[in-house]
DNA sequence: GTCTATATCGGGATAGAC
DNA sequence: GTCTATCCCGATATAGAC
């Protein structure tokens, strides 16, 4: 049908990837740097290479094109991390593997921190149940881990939320602050810039350190804080 | 001068916050929920309860606006994080306290947690040198704080970055997410809501393990990752 | 599927009276 | 300091030819 008219095109000299891919791409990298309101159709349309009446021929509005961003984005994550909680391994090997995984699809799609941190900030106005079903079954291996942890009774029980957010939210901030820690530099030139690997591995020992048994503080009781036993 | 300006408009029947202070307070709550472009000054000037040709009177634009409010709220953290580097202490409290006041902060002032994620993601696009400057500031004391428990032996050696955000981004992504938390548990009501002090704990303790002398995993060597040391 | 031209309008900013 | 009215550009979206 319109196959034909593909194939047509791709037989020209034209960029051979199809325009609606193109799109998408562009899309992510420009609603990643510029957030939805700040992102402009006309430079989506200029990045991809694509005719601004195109966007419009593919997708029914820019809000569309957004949301069709955080489908592919977030489904990512959520396919990466189900998949590999079939590999199984003893709880704090499948919670460092939680940690390399989704730092992993961060690495290999940088235009979802960026994007998340802004969704986080918009407090979600622009998800939909799809996509925060992705959400949630991210969270939900992770609680699974910690769970089959505390009752193997290597982790100290703890609240699953708390855990995942400081899990997920270093890698967040270390991703998508690279720009920014560029300018800081700029400032502060003595400022050592980070590798992907330092970062997976503190964020895994920080983890694991925190649930294990001789924690230096205990992250279970919420109420008695020790304020000052110090000094 | 115009001092006699303000006084009468005191003394009628007036909000008597001067309209300034008003617009700030609500472009902070603007900008922290849309973020800059998504934010309006129609919107801003009606939160205040001013007319919207006040914002340019008190304002040359909406971005010297968005300024101004970036550098109240930053000097605010920078300024409680300095005031509480006099207290002195060992190492691990300094560390517990810096923790609790950067928390203090955000829960303070709950506009700075998603304006900070947005700059993020903004690559500190509107950042001037000034804010730029408290954002150093904070960090910096974070610095000295690792550096004095690094050579007194009782942190072990760590890439400050690292340290850094694995404390500041989970304080800001709980604060902030605290909207999308609630729409979450809409789809998954078994979830529980945070309570700060849980979370000040935790984020203390992951740090102090992770900076222990028997944390699991060392995070200093960045290159040689035990990848699955155990299966 | 691709392009040019254009409709339409929201919203940042200003003029100028009071 | 405060208000009303208005300018005007930028940006989303559509029409319609090829």
């Amino acid at each position: 049908m319109m196959r034909i008219n593909q194939m047509v095109s791709r037989l020209r000299g034209d960029r051979r990837r199809p325009s609606r891919a193109r799109l998408l791409a562009a899309a992510a990298a420009e609603f990643a740097a510029r957030g939805f309101d700040g992102a402009k159709v006309d430079r989506i349309a200029r990045r991809a290479r694509v005719n601004k009446a195109m966007v419009y021929y593919h997708f029914a509005s820019k809000a569309a094109l957004y949301r069709a961003v955080l489908g592919e984005v977030f489904q990512g994550v959520a396919a990466a991390v189900a998949r590999d909680a079939e590999a199984g391994g003893d709880p704090a090997d499948q919670l460092r593997r939680f940690v390399r995984v989704v730092e992993g699809q961060m690495a290999a799609h940088p235009h979802l921190p960026p994007i998340w941190l802004r969704e986080v900030a918009d407090g979600g106005r622009h998800l939909d149940a799809v996509v925060l079903g992705h959400l949630t079954d991210v969270l939900a291996a992770l609680r699974r881990i910690l769970d089959r942890g505390a009752s193997a009774g290597v982790f100290r029980p703890s609240h699953p939320f708390v855990v995942q957010i400081s899990i997920v939210a270093p890698l967040l901030l270390v991703a998508a602050s690279a720009p920014l820690r560029e300018q800081l530099r700029r400032t502060a030139p003595y400022l050592e810039d980070l590798d992907r690997e330092t970062v997976v591995t503190y964020v895994e020992s920080a983890a694991l350190a925190a649930l294990g048994p001789s924690a230096p503080s205990s992250p279970v009781p919420a109420r008695v804080a020790r304020r000052r036993s110090v000094s």
